[in-house]
DNA sequence: CCTTAATGTAACAAATTTTATTACAAATAA
DNA sequence: TTATTTGTAATAAAATTTGTTACATTAAGG
């Protein structure tokens, strides 16, 4: 599968629109224009996404004349947490500025201070979010 | 003071840095090219973030020779809740599709749906940033 | 086999966001 | 009155995100 240079902002709600129109219509194959006509986005993100939730091991996808992707995994067994995890680049708190002065006290030590302050933050939203399912979501529609 | 066009990826990281640099020397002026010099970014960016912190409250500058900034309030009152709050500008999930399709009934929802579990992830880190002070931060180094 | 419709993916283009820079007015200490 | 510092506009550059074009490959169904 291609990459994605970097985090995309919409990934997750892109991701999640995508996964829960498979899960709303169990074994059928739906096609990458259809999915991107109901997100309003360009189908050849939808189809990269498709491919990178292929990757997870939770979409199946067929080529061809009436191909599709469909979901390969019930949805209580991917968490909204698996979803962030799979989807995030960088920390709930944003990046850390990469050179700060090392012959500063503050400056020496600040990234490591703060990478301890983000992971904190980050695994508190991760533990949050592995209570929730892609099961839960879709039954809201 | 002037506008940041929107979020700026290591403005918490960037803002955080200045008020430990002004917290661990109270009652001194402290100038924008000394505080670029440990962050190891452009002065002006310094500039527009100290008259940001000047908005919230937070710290006091003086123009002109032997000016500087310095903080406004004591380091405890100052959550990093409050921080994180003055700097964010988009949901920890990231941003939802702007236009997803009314006449699918997924899209049509998606949205308010998204909207309702963005929210409650924001509030959450909120709520245990807010138990952490600058004071907290500071006292590491 | 041939046509049609679908995925997969490379290559590139456009748009948006973030970061840096230049320039200079205004303020203030000494 | 000189040197230094903030404030901020204007713009440029860099990085990231999103969209587009193009086409090879695959597979269904006549």
């Amino acid at each position: 599968m291609i990459n994605f240079a970097s985090m995309n902002n919409t990934r997750f709600a892109t991701v999640i629109h995508i996964l829960t129109l498979l899960g709303k219509t169990p074994d059928q194959w739906l096609s990458s224009d259809w999915i991107a006509g109901s997100i309003h986005i360009n189908p050849v993100i939808v189809r990269k996404e498709l491919g990178f939730l292929q990757d997870q091991g939770w979409v199946i996808s067929k080529k061809g004349k009436e191909g599709g992707s469909m979901l390969g995994v019930p949805t209580h067994e991917i968490s909204l947490a698996a979803i962030y995890k799979a989807v995030k680049n960088t920390s709930v708190l944003g990046k850390k500025n990469q050179t700060p002065n090392p012959k500063c006290p503050i400056g020496k030590h600040i990234n490591k201070k703060l990478d301890q302050l983000f992971v904190e933050t980050d695994e508190m939203v991760s533990t949050a979010l592995s209570h929730k399912t892609l099961k839960n979501f879709v039954e809201q529609f």
